[in-house]
RNA sequence: GCGCCGAUAGUGUAGUGGUUAUCACUAGGCGUUGCCAACGCCUAAACCCGGGUUCGAGUCCCGGUCGGCGCACCA
């Protein structure tokens, strides 16, 4: 048996050797925080991401689009990661470490340190202690380190630009058009799958923490007053899983298993988009090969939020290695992101929505003869319009204030009109429900959960157990013999099998049982060996990882047999 | 960034300042092989980078890079 302390040791190992992931730019000395997708690697995660896209693009019908890793400096002052994204830090001079000023200053008995300016902090600091050497600091520089990598646009360097620390902002500025795709109505989606970047301080842990990292976000734009009506809230509303609210945290109590339609009922969760995403992200991850045991959702503690969301979920997976990792993040980001965006960029980010029957208002309006006004008053006449719309006329006429100076506008001026009018809806500014997953550690976890070691024939076997569906090699193709023709057969289906979209690899190389082990080992779900019987009735076998069994098979049957094997809707077990 | 530890073929490793740098597995070639890492012969393949000490450095010293652990950091 294997110990599970080797397990990372073993499939990082594993990984490196077979071509999953490799250290990037080794011959240069390799950058922390940065990975290489090897063959096989790139190929898992594609098919990993490319099930997220059947469950969020095709299933729920939110289109996938693609924005650029570099965005100019506007985005990220109004996103607030301009801001928000940077922390205030200094340096202690007799022990070097690098301190977190605010962290220190409330250490050291000062009040609103995270709200003060980076002067007042270095005076504020002289008289702290550094957390790590005990010393007091005395003189420091405090300097804003932000997790975002700078850039500039173009030749000359006044364009700021940075590379996007999340996707989501390109589903925020596009909202317009996005809005105008999905013909004005609410709820509608959009999502992405791509890198970003942070400048991680000090990463560690291989493909956990990196400094660029694949994410794939959903933006799912709802009416703040929908978000409990959920329309097919129903397909997970009897769907259960272990649920940790902060509560039980910081009882440190156990996670509670609940399905959804409860969560959603006692509280648990703030609504229902939000559940059935937790749902799906379970159903997704559960897809991928995550064992069920070794998934859970924990709630955000109150100051663990982010400055925009309200209620946040994370889906977490146990490591033999890291413990629980935080893989998926579903927040409800409310509003706060499209207010930001068209403040700051002058565009108003709302849906209009129509009544269902129009509402009466009772209106005043007061309707200036501006060709009378306009003559009279000149320059000031705008100003006077605008003043008349917001007076309260007597009988007398209306007095207005332009500039300063009191003006009094005589009856005959202006009319004014009392009506009843219909107001047929409102502009709303919708709420976002964002499930973001991190497709790296997604991929880290299907690694690390997939391997294996058994026992064949007294001797060990090192197999990842990958699921079909995200196993990068589908069917390995073996002629029993590189001789009498049964080379050619095996070439000839693997051709065929490549035909039917099926990644098939085809080896002549060394023993049959060697053959075997090597795909074992990449996790290759089936391998089809060509034998003496096959240029007798035009069978094969066709063997299954994981139980080492075989059936005879037509080769007719090989292509849709093996399509249905890797899709999961027939298992081995049937065919035996 | 700090402290401690480490870095040698693709992988895992041995290596008292002094031969052509050890071994196993893997990989490639040829032969053999009738279904689970068989066998024979052959081949390829490494001292992280930069300084220093020394007649001589994989080995000792300093700095860097990367990795592990602890601290700090991780909206």
């Amino acid at each position: 048996m294997i110990t599970m302390s080797d397990v990372f040791e073993n499939v990082m190992e594993l990984a490196k050797r077979r071509g999953f992931i490799w250290p990037t730019s080794e011959c240069y000395g390799a950058v922390a925080g940065f990975i290489d997708y090897g063959p096989l690697g790139a190929m898992m995660k594609r098919r990993i991401e490319n099930i997220w896209r059947d469950f969020y693009v095709i299933r729920e019908g939110y289109y996938e689009i693609e924005c650029p890793t570099i965005a100019q400096e506007a985005v990220f002052i109004a996103s607030g990661h301009v801001a928000g994204f940077a922390d205030k830090m200094c340096q202690c001079p007799h022990c070097r470490e690098f301190l977190r000023a605010d962290h220190v200053a409330e250490g050291g008995g000062v009040k609103n340190a995270s709200t003060m300016g980076n002067q007042d902090l270095a005076t504020a600091l002289a008289t702290c202690k550094c957390l790590a050497c005990e010393e007091v600091l005395g003189n420091v520089e405090v300097f804003g380190f932000n997790l975002m990598f700078k850039t500039s646009i173009g030749p000359d360097t006044k364009r700021v630009g940075y590379l996007r620390p999340e996707t989501a902002q390109g589903m925020f500025v596009d909202f317009s058009r996005l809005l105008r795709f999905y013909r004005d109505k609410l709820p509608f989606g959009a999502v992405q799958i791509g890198k970003s970047y942070r400048n991680e301080i000090s990463p560690r842990q291989g493909m956990i923490r990196l400094r660029e990292f694949t994410q794939a976000e959903a933006e799912i734009f709802v009416h703040p007053d929908e978000k409990n009506r959920h329309p097919t809230f129903h397909r997970y509303a009897d769907y259960r899983m272990p649920l940790l609210t902060y509560g039980q945290q910081q009882k440190c109590e156990e996670a509670v298993s609940l399905s959804m339609r409860e969560a959603v009922d006692k509280g648990v969760i703030a609504n229902e988009y939000l559940a059935y995403y937790v749902a799906l992200t379970h159903e997704l991850l559960v897809s991928i090969g995550i064992k069920p045991e070794r998934l859970r959702f924990r709630q955000h503690l109150p100051d663990e939020r982010a400055h925009y969301a309200t209620d946040c979920w994370d889906a977490e997976i146990l490591s033999d290695r890291f413990g629980w990792i935080e893989t998926v993040g579903l927040a409800d980001r409310t509003n706060y992101d499209l207010n930001a965006h068209a403040k700051e960029s002058g565009t108003p980010m709302t849906v209009f929505i129509q009544y269902a029957e129009p509402k009466k208002v009772q209106r005043r309006r007061i309707i200036p003869n501006m060709g009378v006004l306009g003559k009279q008053y000149r320059n000031k006449a705008k100003a006077i319009f605008e003043a008349l719309g917001n007076s309260t006329p007597t009988a007398d006429g209306a007095d207005v204030v332009v500039d300063g100076e009191k003006i009094h506008i005589p009856a005959d001026l202006f009319e004014v009109r009392d009506e009843v009018v219909d107001i047929r809806g409102e502009d709303i500014v919708p709420h976002v429900i964002e499930p973001s997953y991190g497709i790296d550690r997604m991929c880290y976890a299907v690694l690390e959960q997939a391997y294996d070691e058994d026992e064949a024939d007294g001797e060990k076997r090192t197999v990842m157990r990958f699921s079909p569906k995200v196993a990068p090699v589908q069917v390995a193709v073996f002629p029993l013999m590189t001789r009498d023709g049964l080379d050619t057969i095996a070439d000839e289906i693997t051709r065929k099998l490549h035909k039917a979209g099926i990644l098939a690899e085809y080896d002549d190389s060394g023993a049959i049982g060697r053959r075997y082990r090597r795909q074992d080992e990449i996790g290759t779900p089936f391998a089809v060996t060509v034998d003496y019987d096959t240029k007798e009735n035009n069978t094969v076998t066709l063997r299954d990882r994981d139980s080492m069994k075989q059936v005879r098979i037509a080769i007719d049957k090989l292509p849709e047999t093996i399509g249905a094997l890797v899709e999961g809707s027939v298992t081995f077990a049937s065919l035996q």
